[in-house]
DNA sequence: CTTGAAAAATGTCCCGT
DNA sequence: ACGGGACATTTTTCAAG
């Protein structure tokens, strides 16, 4: 992977657009742009294209990040905590981290009330947590999943 | 907005797809379909499509998640924060939150010692800054862009 | 790498119902 | 709102310099 590959790889992360397109943008003809896009796709760097959607358009008005901890760090609780959160649509990223808590979750469901029915009813009925701490999402100055590339 | 619409957008989050696969999804010819899409992009449900990347294979190997206090809440202290916050590529996201602390601010390096001159030589010199506690993730358990739709 | 060409697949739109 | 069909654009592959 060089120089013109992350430029064309900073392109599609912006945004879908004509291999021509891409092509006048990092100076190369078509046809070598296409194989380069192609070579991406097929070696996994390029992941794969999904449509971002207006969180408040689609009526998700509220967006919360809660911090999990475990009761015991325990190889099978963990894992059975892991399985069990990625069956919740309402949960959007689970992240292990490290710190003064275990798992870092984004939440996002469409008004106060449904939130809190699915931390009383869904998440705190998970086996193993010990408490869940929430910090409600009032404005995303910045929401990006491009990663810088040279 | 009818559950149609929400089906041809669930697909969309998903994966990119040509027309005529969401069509025979969603259970439609392709004309009506090809509408649909055209009215969610026009209404700006649809945002825009984007290439997601391997983070990994990118060589994105430090991802930490950053809670950041501000010495005083006031108007002006915030929006420059904002304002400066938005020109670092190092933060791929950043919200304003409720509780404990201010912003919530996702931040993707290459290695360690990125990250540690990244919060010494950038984010720290950044006015108005109390304290910054980082939690960084050891394993994304689930990492999805995609909102439950009906 | 570049240019050019050409077939197959899609995107796009007009006209029926 | 939906479906069919016609036309434009893109994608994809290929050959030659």
């Amino acid at each position: 992977m060089d120089s013109t590959d992350r430029k064309i790889l900073m392109e599609l992360q912006h945004s879908r657009q004509n291999t021509k397109e891409v092509a006048a943008k990092v100076g190369l003809s078509v046809t070598p742009t296409y194989e380069r896009i192609k070579k991406l796709e097929q070696q996994g760097i390029i992941r794969g294209y999904v449509a971002l959607l207006d969180r408040e358009k689609i009526g998700k008005r509220v967006v919360a990040y809660c911090q999990v901890s475990l009761l015991k760090h325990q190889k099978e609780l963990i894992s059975r905590f892991e399985q069990e959160i990625g069956a919740f649509p309402e949960i959007m990223e689970c992240h292990h981290v490290s710190g003064n808590f275990d798992f870092l979750l984004k939440i996002a469901v469409g008004d106060i009330p449904e939130f809190h029915r699915f931390i009383n009813e869904k998440l705190s009925v998970v086996e193993g947590i010990s408490n869940i701490h929430s910090a409600f999402v009032m404005n995303s100055v910045k929401e990006s999943s491009v990663y810088e590339l040279g």
